[in-house]
DNA sequence: CCATTAGTATACCATTTAAGTCTACTTTAT
DNA sequence: ATAAAGTAGACTTAAATGGTATACTAATGG
């Protein structure tokens, strides 16, 4: 029941770009240093967010990163979706044929397990960059 | 972001427990057959549940399990905290110095992270096992 | 009082996942 | 042409997960 730790650096990386001038380009190795995340795990993570659409990424010479939409229309629900695919909490929630029991169909447990992986998705998605970066002043 | 298999396991073996007429002993190896928990790790399980105060158990013959309490006194987050321990979303949750960026105190993310992990926490307490046994039905 | 039943305590094991690193390659500005 | 920057993907190490095995302790009842 826990974020890994690509995700955290994710939400750093994604704080650390929010909280500049609209439509600057920083290259990676600047937002390692300051945000103190190694550079080349860094990379791995930044690639995935600019797969889910949340930055884009020149290459070459001033190349770098810049955020893909305004702060205010990123939330934490789709860095955390980027880095770790969507939210399941249990088992049978990805896969149904992953219960030993076979009984999913008529689970309460998988039922209420469901409300629940909702109402968490909900609260990540209510929260954005914006809000957080000004927070952060 | 997962529960992992033994909290499924846990939740089973309760809700069997639960959907029983009260105060009814029940051996491990019957929980294990009928709900298809390998019958080790259950064991391993319940001697979690009997810690955590939420089962009694009694060795030798006749010996087994029986909950500690009336069903709809135990949520799913009882559960889950007896077999993983309290909710911790991110590391910086669990130990603040666990953060390389060394902000924790002024982080936004921390702070939300925080109160997301209290709503889920909530989500998980509103849920009892008398609910789910009546569902169940 | 001892055989049987059932839980307890630990140690062990195999896989998988997490976190991070390395090497080699491609793109682009100057 | 060259240096700066991102991309691709193999590789590595350590820890967590899920499960087993062995030996022990306690209770019952014949
Ligand atoms: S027992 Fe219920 S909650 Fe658990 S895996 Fe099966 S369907 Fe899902
Ligand atoms: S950056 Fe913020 S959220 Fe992430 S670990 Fe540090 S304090 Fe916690």
């Amino acid at each position: 029941m826990k974020l890994n730790q690509a995700t955290d650096y994710a939400f750093r990386a994604v704080l650390h770009l929010s909280c500049l001038p609209r439509g600057r380009v920083v290259e990676a190795r600047l937002i390692a240093e300051e945000q103190k995340i190694p550079m080349r795990f860094l990379l791995k993570i930044l690639r995935l967010l600019t797969l889910a659409g949340i930055v884009e990424s020149y290459r070459g010479v001033n190349g770098g990163y810049v955020l893909a939409r305004a702060p205010a229309e990123i939330t934490m629900l789709d860095v955390v979706e980027a880095i770790e695919g969507p939210i399941k909490i249990n088992r049978c929630l990805i896969a149904p044929e992953e219960c030993s029991r076979r009984a999913v169909k008529h689970c309460p447990v998988h039922k209420t397990l469901f409300s629940i992986q909702q109402a968490l998705a909900g609260e990540f998605k209510k929260r954005n960059f914006q809000e957080l970066c000004e927070s952060a002043k």
